[in-house]
DNA sequence: TAGATTGTTAATCGATTAACAATC
DNA sequence: TAGATTGTTAATCGATTAACAATC
């Protein structure tokens, strides 16, 4: 495993062939080839086999590789297989919904803070989290070894927020707010804008 | 302006350049150079230019583009000079945080109705919707003349609803569930799906 | 005119796919 | 052994960036 550099493509590849792999797991199915994971997944199966040798020689030839001990591989190298806490700032319907989301009872991801700028929302629950005011965050992150934030605030609020996630020492940030979020390089941003989403599927709309 | 195939990565960068368009018309600034748009949008100049020109001549050679010129013909390239209608399949949390997500307002995209499988939630109102029940869909995508399907439903009933929107003739499909979704190819699907953006995310954690 | 900036061609860079020797 | 499938190199394809003539 040399320090070749691995493309933001290959990486965003990862989730998807664990995700298939992990169906796979519970089907009881014990082996998998790059073609069949390539058909059901519509991918070229070199590619699918480049991008796992990134990480190592995870088949066998002849047979394929079997789908636990990818499974395992795959979830090491995106480093699921430590919990890994999260804390989400904005806590409108948006918010609300992520933190509903059972998605972070599997993959050890967490939410475990939210906090909000308006005092009407300070103290309200949403399951076991109770909102926390702003002034919060940074002993929060701390404390609580937070290391990924949700922006999911008005576009507006949405650099100042990032700013103090930055701030108080956290790694990576996920950005649901429309708007370019500008950070040292060594914090992650990714966007899920769904306005962008939406806006680029209406080009394809037939007239 | 030829029949040139316009690569996805173009189209997804046009929301980016309309909704910065749009900050600066606010600001009542009128012109607008390459340059300082990639300065801003921390994008390569000369891509911006050839993304635009794809499409036609916008700018003026030693001047720059017009803003408001620009946004008019962004918005037309993206169709969003149309109303377009959208319907929403899922009442859950997230489907309630978009159905009342005000983006909508704006860019001409509206949802238009919402539907659900569970008989719980069949009644229920979001705003100025009513949740209706899956075997209205056809017929209300029909009447209403609804392009565009938004799938906020648990993974396992995903591929179905989007079966259900394609034979109802919706062009094209934005699916947050975290499944692939399987169409016809004239019908377009783009995924919003947060469990993959944050467990690519994880990957660039520090250790 | 001089300075600025586009539109576009050519050069570069990176990502995907094909092909195949290695080997289970 | 024969068939299957990997890991990887080489070929292809596509996207980004640099450079610059055209021109406002």
């Amino acid at each position: 495993m040399k320090k070749v550099k691995i493309s933001d493509a290959v990486v965003r590849r990862l989730p998807i062939y664990l995700r298939f792999l992990t169906e796979l797991h519970n089907q009881k199915i014990k082996t998998v080839s790059s073609a069949s994971l390539g058909q059901k997944l519509d991918m070229n199966p070199a590619q699918i086999r480049k991008d796992l040798a990134y990480f190592g020689e995870f088949g066998q030839k002849g047979v394929g590789y079997d789908v636990d001990f990818l499974i395992d591989k795959i979830r090491n190298i995106l480093k699921l297989n430590q919990q890994i806490y999260v804390a989400l700032v904005g806590a409108g319907n948006l918010g609300r919904a992520l933190c509903n989301y059972n998605m972070y009872l599997k993959d050890n991801m967490k939410i475990v803070a939210v906090f909000d700028a308006g005092d009407s929302k300070i103290g309200e629950r949403i399951n076991d989290l109770i909102v926390q005011p702003m002034a919060e965050l940074r002993q929060t992150i701390a404390e609580r070894a937070i290391r990924i934030g949700i922006i999911t605030v008005p576009a507006d609020e949405a650099p100042t927020v990032a700013k103090q996630f930055a701030d108080a020492g956290v790694e990576a940030i996920l950005n649901f707010a429309p708007v370019k979020i500008r950070l040292p390089k060594e914090i992650r941003v990714h966007n899920a804008d769904f306005t962008t989403e939406l806006q680029s599927l209406a080009f394809y709309l037939d007239e």
